[in-house]
DNA sequence: GTGGATGTTCCACATAGTGAAACCGAATTC
DNA sequence: GAATTCGGTTTCACTATGTGGAACATCCAC
């Protein structure tokens, strides 16, 4: 059960990014035949879809071996994405010396289509391999980021980032219903942080603390993330108003060179 | 005298491609009757274009300004076509252990529709920095690593390749005609290195070396950048062989864990 | 050879995108 | 406070564009 096509528009154009979304996903060049497997398209029409967007460079296809990828159009377009849309030239300078102060690797992530889209990390000296990169999305429900962001979101907003939530039980203290997840982001907004405790990865922690515009919209989330054998939750706790007074900063940042409101 | 569109190809995806261009070519936030002006298309063509793309989540519309913006699943999908189609995860290992030899900027740079798009730079100062210089995209025909790769190209796509440059004169020592430049290719084709000699940025110089697939193409290019107040030319001769090496290692780990031919 | 995979092309059909023009509403001007 | 302008949005008849079933072409493997 691969997570429903949520934001799949009608259009041509929409049919087009479900293809790129398809390759994107696969984690290495596919042949034509595989997509075909994986697309509800006929065969033609993914043909022609998959030849246009060769052309114009958005896929890239290995003669040799037959096999298309993402082409690197892409890449200079999210330059700009990343530079105009992500908080992320905002916050370097302060996720920066937040993970130098605390020593550990730092998140800065933004909601995007009720996923967790990570647009910058500031790793700590030693870096411990895990999950995440700019560019690379997770999960809403079962990260602290994610979390964070939920629970400032507006009711009718919060309803339909649920609805696409995958549900899944990636361990044995993931969430997996609407309901738990409820509560505890009521938790999270009184609290002002949030944690992960273990709920993506095994042995993985993190507190995140959102990041408010001005009218309490979250646009965005920073986390403090490490593992189990490194520090405890409640060592965590101890360093949740650092990181609030973090994510503070970067609103009054963003605020002040002008920002979205969602 | 914008650089024409050179891939703007027919279809109704390239037409919405090149909205996505236009937005991200402007560096801010732009309205929608901005957009009317730059485009070709009468308006409720390019209304309905610009709305399609954003609720497919390629341009973020800001409700309050009235402003479109690129959206940031371009991030996500850039993420996804930097790991593939770029050397970048590959050659980070060799960059940086070369940056670090050196205590000089490194720049690694592919060949896309004629144009240099930087992948990944690893800045002497700095550690990490992702998209923030990657995705960067630069003049083929008056930066190093451009020359580098032109040097590198098969006749015919040499020829598509010329014809989709500016050859507008940034300098004094810019190349500003197709002739010149190519004798200066062959130069470089003979001695494995190009140079920039302040064609591209008054005061900035760099040496760049291909990376030369077995077949003999250029499936990139990295280069050591300085100003002439570090460094002269002549210095930058002399790190060229450590260059040429850091090249041919990237080239040999690339061919191991396969990698495309164009 | 025959069979069964691939990837590519054809073509009648209608869906999906087009764009001139009308419409709306807010900010300006008279 | 009616009239004008200027953004942005909607309508609708038209047809260009993309659709997809099916035939075709290759390339193996047996």
């Amino acid at each position: 059960m691969n997570s429903a096509a949520p934001r799949t528009g009608e259009g041509t154009i929409g049919k087009a990014l479900d293809v790129l979304d398809l390759v994107a996903a696969q984690e290495r060049p596919v042949r034509f035949s595989e997509l075909l497997a994986l697309s509800p398209h006929p065969k033609a029409t993914l043909y022609r879809l998959v030849q246009n967007l060769t052309h114009l460079g958005m896929l890239r296809y290995d003669v040799d071996r037959q096999t298309y990828a993402p082409g690197l159009r892409l890449v200079s377009l999210a330059h700009a994405a990343w530079r105009q849309s992500s908080l992320a030239p905002i916050a370097r300078p302060h996720i920066d010396s937040l993970s130098q102060a605390l020593g550990e690797t730092v998140h800065l992530a933004q909601l995007d289509g009720g996923q967790v889209l990570y647009v910058d990390k500031r790793n700590a000296a030693d870096p411990i391999e895990m999950f995440s990169q700019a560019g690379k999305v997770g999960p809403g429900y079962c990260t602290g980021v994610g979390k964070a962001m939920l629970a400032h979101l507006p009711d009718e907003a919060l309803d339909t980032a649920l609805a696409q939530q995958a549900w899944f039980a990636h361990t044995a203290h993931t969430h997996t219903h609407p309901g738990t997840l409820r509560t505890e982001l009521a938790e999270v907004r009184a609290e002002g942080v949030a944690y992960d405790r273990e709920e993506h990865e095994p042995g993985i922690i993190c507190v995140a603390a959102p990041i408010l515009s001005e009218t309490g919209r979250a646009i965005g989330a920073l986390s403090v993330t490490t593992s189990t054998s490194r520090k405890s939750l409640d060592d965590l706790a101890r360093l949740a108003p650092h990181l609030k007074s973090t994510a503070h900063d970067i609103a009054a940042a963003a605020a002040n060179w002008q920002f979205p409101s969602q």
